[in-house]
DNA sequence: CTTAAATTGGATAAAAACATCCGATTTATA
DNA sequence: TATAAATCGGATGTTTTTATCCAATTTAAG
């Protein structure tokens, strides 16, 4: 469903949601080992994610990367996925066919449509908010 | 969600299902034409798909891939999915933790399980005998 | 019995996804 | 102002997926 470059990205932001205390950053080193993703490739992921403003980064001794409190209510899953893995998930066919629409449906076209729109729904409707700090009390799993 | 050789092996099914008359057979060339898709790859995802007896193959003059006509309302494309894709798409996590289950759930463990069943559901409901000559008047489209 | 048409299977190649390495740059702080 | 900590960006390497090639085998039909 989501590449693994996705996923890591996922992981990140759902841990820096928790973890974005005003002001202070979360560095890179501690983001890979709490998520259990490969460093240097989750450092691009990361990259993409903060070229795209969803999160800040900062260089140098105590940089690392936050998320602003104030976007945390702004970002779902779905501008995540948008950035890492494209729209394809949204808006490609089901069977790979380029030219298939809803007046030239390929065979499976209404029932994958469906799932497509739960989907979107989905990763729409769940909100990094709902990962925060004030909203979750108990231990979010991210390893393993 | 699929890979290509699933959208490919799944593009065949359905071409199968509605030009399968009994006991004659469809070329290589003729379906790998009619779906497009490249040949010698189509070639060994139908070899796959025969061998787990989903189709029937035929080698020399006259051969090719057929399905057994009783066979069409057995057949759905959770079969297909599954010998080409295996299970990893009903089963695994959406953040592809490992541990991830019910009782040590990932964050987004339930809206994606939800998604999950709903994929299951459509593949599990959708027949190849919807695709039979008896049931589709129209022609498909799978090409391009 | 010969031949042409077809699948089978193994080897290989190309492309994409995943992952690592390292030097350059930036930044806070001692 | 020197140093250490951190991201950035480009190059490179590895693995998986996708795709092709070709020789071997099987089969129907002349």
């Amino acid at each position: 469903m989501f590449s693994k470059a996705c996923k890591y990205g996922i992981k990140a932001m759902i841990y820096l949601a928790l973890h974005s205390a005003e002001g202070s950053y979360c560095s890179l080193t501690d983001i890979s080992a709490n998520i259990d993703s490969p460093l240097a490739f989750t450092s691009k992921v990361l990259q993409q994610l903060a070229k795209n403003k969803l999160i800040v980064s900062l260089k140098g001794v105590n940089g690392g990367f936050r998320i602003e409190t104030k976007k945390l209510s702004k970002i779902n899953l779905l501008h995540i996925v948008k950035i890492i893995d494209g729209e394809s998930l949204l808006y490609d066919c089901g069977l790979g066919l380029k030219m298939c629409s809803d007046t030239k449906p390929c065979p499976i076209h209404k029932q994958y449509s469906l799932i497509r729109e739960e989907i979107r729904k989905m990763l729409e409707n769940t909100s990094l908010i709902d990962f925060s700090a004030n909203k979750k009390k108990q231990v979010l799993i991210l390893l393993r």
